[in-house]
DNA sequence: CTGTTTACGATTTTT
DNA sequence: TCGTAAACAG
């Protein structure tokens, strides 16, 4: 028997043991979360809830099996059934099951780069923005048409929110998004949010689908709640309707996927939406040592949120994080690998993490380590599944699986000399014709494409497991390969034999495909065993934890990113990223701040400004180590009393260092600089001095400007 | 039309 | 740095 009440605190005991009805658990970082949702199974179990009743949906299909295998040890014995993963991946399985009629016999789902392709194809076949230099990049196109269908607000609107500029195409963009809209439908394809939309039509129209699931799933759990859009809130509903055994967790402060859609305003509306709702807050903080909370407190003490939350842990003692500042973005490098190597004196490589903003921050890290054979793993940026040779070999799969596949079809037959996306699409509209004149040409004067599609049907005559369709496909495949790409075939082919590896663990080759484009299935292969430094974006180091974490590039147009300096709610969103970046670590926190940063321009270096989550951070609740020129590191001295709360440029300890380039700008510490007036930006912050006659101001809402002084009207 | 070269440009985050 | 898009040659 599980002692629930003396192995959880009174609200963990609260949340695990209240089984019935609606409950939004508030949980601050490290609170504790996983752990109630592991105990919350295992009482359900105990108190003899099939397993196939229960329906976990977590960010992450990693988070879900960790969570069930938790549960698992737990209870000592296997928890059996219990159908856990994203909404995606649940999406999927449900409509595989309960095909909608034109779905039958062809779906396939798009990755983006599918996704991106067909729209570009589709902008093409409407020879819209022909030659116009100015017309936006497919990738905003698509940016745009996304972010409108999940927020669910009309195109104009977002155009008007976000891209201002991009107004005068709004037509072309609406014409080339019902277009791809109709491509999808020819094709059998379902992109990301076709997943989550299709599903809710499902449940919506099909009153007997939706009282299947209603009866089966009598518990449901939803991990993460702060990132979930108005859709996938909907689709809760949906399922939870008849019985309301619904239990949402997040925090609302944890929330960083707005970008994608998600709407924090879901987890506030949760009580609304199921009347009777409990609501409990974990606060108490099991992770991280006191001084890393005051840090994280602190940034957070500067955002607007709904449910305050006072995160406390009982482990007071430990040292301050460190703010630590190298004089460039090359030397960040250096430094951080050098305090992983004092940190490794003191923990596990597997318990050390350097996160970032974004996927290319971390290249020179990357060949630090790697100079030093420093052993780690990138979570972030580049998939898997999205390199090129296993797109290709995917492609025959998904064709095999989905006739009418035109993605896959380009894909096959890009590999083919002398064809190229013009003869591609006139041998794709010929099978589908079944115009033997025209297709026979086609195959007389192309072998290779006889061959492939030759393939593929002998492949759907047959019923094969996934590994054996693999090595089928291989067979065909890896010949090729020298000549596709000549320079690095021999990684791509040792990136194949993975594939085969990963697809010996499926007996269902939809299952496989969809998990290949779904969730990354090579992130559960190398798992823990291995004892790895880690990298991670910081979206991908959500709900992980390390002993010791670095977050490099703290600076301004790196973190903040550039792009979201200008609206008030990005900004908002980054800072939230700052607080679940930080609130990872559990013993050890350095913050870098390069001083200056490589400019790719002028092949020279740029002086930096300190990232504003930094300078708002009190002097007080950390410890600052600079880069002498020298390359050696000492501490900067500083007043033993705590500077005034929010006035950072009064800290001469945090202003930009000098520039590396020479005299060129004078330096904030003299504590001078206050605010100014500019006619069109409005107030803003004087950031720094670029003399003779210019300055750096952040202007709220506009962002960081260089004007010149004449322009200005200055407060004293 | 395809394939190659060159120039340029631009860089979030993920299912 | 990388990757993509326009320009050009076959």
């Amino acid at each position: 028997m599980i002692d629930y009440k003396n192995e959880l605190n009174p609200a963990q005991y609260d949340a695990a043991t209240t089984l019935e009805g609606p409950m939004l658990v508030i949980a601050g970082a490290g609170s504790g979360k996983t752990r109630t949702l592991v105990y919350r199974l295992a009482n359900m179990i105990e108190q003899g809830v099939s397993p196939h009743e229960i329906l976990l949906l977590t960010f992450t299909r990693k988070a879900s099996q960790e969570m069930l295998q938790r549960a698992a040890e737990l209870l000592g014995q296997s928890v059996g059934n219990i159908t856990g993963g994203t909404f995606h991946a649940f999406a999927y399985s449900v409509l595989r099951q309960n095909p909608p009629a034109e779905y039958e016999g062809s779906l396939s789902i798009m990755d983006s780069a599918d996704a991106n392709g067909a729209l570009k194809y589709c902008k093409d076949t409407l020879a819209i923005g022909k030659g116009d230099k100015s017309f936006p990049k497919i990738q905003t196109v698509m940016g745009m048409l996304s972010k409108s269908r999940n927020k669910e607000m009309d195109l104009h609107d977002i155009l008007r929110r976000e891209a201002f500029h991009l107004a005068a195409y709004r037509d072309d963009i609406a014409n080339i998004g019902s277009e791809y809209e109709q491509y999808k439908a020819q094709h059998g394809l379902l992109d990301y949010d076709d997943l989550l939309f299709k599903l809710e039509q499902l449940l919506t129209v099909n009153k007997e689908v939706r009282e299947y699931y209603q009866q089966r799933f009598k518990y449901i759990m939803v991990d993460e709640y702060q990132d979930t859009n108005l859709v996938q809130a909907r689709i809760v509903r949906l399922l939870a309707g008849g019985h309301g055994n619904v239990m949402a967790v997040g925090d609302d402060a944890q929330s960083i996927y707005a970008f994608r859609g998600a709407n924090v305003q879901n987890i506030l509306d949760f009580p609304k939406l199921f009347a009777g709702c409990k609501m409990v807050k974990l606060e108490e903080n099991y992770r991280s040592i006191q001084p890393i909370l005051d840090l994280t407190n602190s940034i957070l003490a500067e955002a607007p949120q709904a449910f305050q939350k006072n995160l406390f842990s009982n482990k007071k003692d430990g040292r301050k994080p460190e703010v630590l500042i190298p004089l460039s973005d090359l030397t960040q490098a250096k430094m951080v690998v050098d305090k992983i190597g004092k940190l490794r004196k003191k923990y596990k490589n597997k318990e050390i993490a350097v996160l970032f903003r974004a996927g290319y921050q971390s290249y020179h890290v990357e060949m630090q380590l790697n100079k030093l054979g420093l052993k780690f793993r990138k979570y972030g940026g580049l998939k898997y599944s999205d390199a090129a040779h296993v797109k290709d070999v995917m492609s025959y799969v998904r064709l095999l699986m989905n006739p009418l596949d035109l993605p896959a079809f380009h894909r096959l037959t890009a590999n083919i000399k002398g064809v190229g996306p013009k003869t591609s699409i006139r041998i794709y509209e010929a099978t589908q014709a079944e115009d033997p004149n025209k297709l026979k040409k086609a195959l007389v004067r192309y072998p290779e494409l006889r061959e492939d599609l030759d393939l593929v049907d002998s492949l759907r005559r047959q019923r094969l497991e996934p590994v054996e369709l693999l090595e089928e496909v291989l067979a065909h495949y890896k010949p090729k390969l020298k000549t596709i790409y000549p320079d690095d075939y021999p990684r791509r082919e040792h990136g194949l034999e993975q594939l085969v590896q990963i697809a010996s663990g499926y007996s269902d080759i939809e299952l496989f495909l969809s998990d290949l484009s779904l969730e990354d299935p090579t992130q559960r292969q190398e798992e823990e065993e291995q004892d790895l430094i880690t990298l991670s974006t910081i979206h991908s180091a959500k709900g992980l934890e390390w002993d010791a974490v670095l977050i490099i590039d703290l600076v301004e147009d790196r973190f903040p990113s550039r792009h979201a300096v200008q609206k008030a709610d990005e900004f908002e969103e980054e800072r939230r990223l700052m607080y679940v970046a930080c609130t990872r670590a559990r013993k050890y926190l350095g913050l870098f701040v390069p001083s200056s940063l490589y400019a790719r321009g002028t092949g020279g270096n740029e002086p930096a400004i300190p990232s504003p989550f930094v300078r708002d951070i009190p002097g007080s609740l950390y410890e600052e180590w600079r880069e002498n020129y020298s390359g050696t590191v000492t501490q900067t001295a500083r007043p033993t009393s705590t500077p005034p709360h929010r006035t950072p440029q009064k800290n001469g300890a945090k202003a930009p260092a000098p520039s590396t380039s020479g005299a060129a700008t004078s330096s904030v510490s003299g504590g001078k600089l206050g605010h100014c007036t500019h006619k069109i930006f409005g107030r803003g912050k004087i950031i720094q001095h670029l003399p003779p006659d210019k300055y750096r101001v952040n202007f709220p809402g506009f962002g960081l400007k260089v004007i010149m002084e004449a322009y200005l009207v200055m407060e004293d």
